[in-house]
DNA sequence: CGCCGGTAAGTTGTGCACAACTGAATTGTG
DNA sequence: CACAATTCAGTTGTGCACAACTTACCGGCG
């Protein structure tokens, strides 16, 4: 059961990897991107709780988005020891080149809308009791 | 729909890590040993097609594998070019101690019988739709 | 005020995943 | 037989994922 999923998964961003190239953008850097394309500026902290990724993974992507000119860090004048992603008017611009990425996958993953649904749903009920058993 | 699968995978990974940690693998080795222990010795170009991974992943695993002790690799006397993996004894010998590993996983995931298998079928079904766009 | 536990981001080190390439061995073809 | 194309394992380089640690900063308490 695990190894399809860890095989599904692999699969997935495999089929992503060849349209996100098209915006110069890795699979966990796209997701970084959506998160701050929905809401802007975030945390490190934040953007971690909400992907599960840690400040050891999502500083150095951060980095690499910033040396890309689509996100800037800015420290936090209120609490200097946050850090806030910004995104700058090409980060945001990107947005749009992004737009059919998703039907893009559902059309690749030939199954129904309805299936689609339900894996998903599946899917996060098993993230949270996984997440529950630490 | 992706992100639903992508945390999944990862939320299962990390389940299974404490319980790996005792017998000293990681996932991926595990899944290697998994192979091995059901038909051996095996070549990598077979291990890689049942895994999904090339030899830029297998062969430095092979070779932490082979520096635990858990599998020997040898150079064909038929064909130079093929490196097959043979488990030693300690390899053969760790597999009683890993028999209980699947039914932890099941335990953990907090899903029934019925909704398990059908979420294999569906993940089998789409991996197999998703390799066919490349 | 001074210190102290806790928190946020970053750093270091290990091990995948995968692309691109290398080098040796084999196979197919003229 | 010779040699070009292919196959196989391995290497190199980049980018996650995560544990363990470090550093800087906050907020509270004596």
């Amino acid at each position: 059961m695990c190894f399809a999923l860890y095989s599904a998964s692999r699969a997935a961003t495999a089929v992503y990897r060849p349209v996100l190239e098209d915006l110069g953008l890795t699979y966990p850097q796209y997701l970084v991107m959506l998160v701050l394309w929905e809401a802007e500026p975030k945390g490190v902290k934040e953007l971690g709780e909400e992907l599960g990724l840690d400040s050891g993974t999502l500083s150095p992507l951060l980095k690499r988005l910033e040396a890309m000119g689509l996100v800037e860090r800015r420290r936090s004048g209120e609490d200097e020891r946050r850090v806030a992603a910004h995104l700058t008017t090409a980060g945001r611009a990107l947005s749009s080149k992004a737009s059919g990425i998703p039907q893009h996958l559902a059309d690749a993953a030939g199954l129904s809308a309805d299936e689609l649904e339900q894996l998903r749903t599946t899917l996060e009920r098993l993230t949270e009791a996984l997440h529950r058993t630490r």
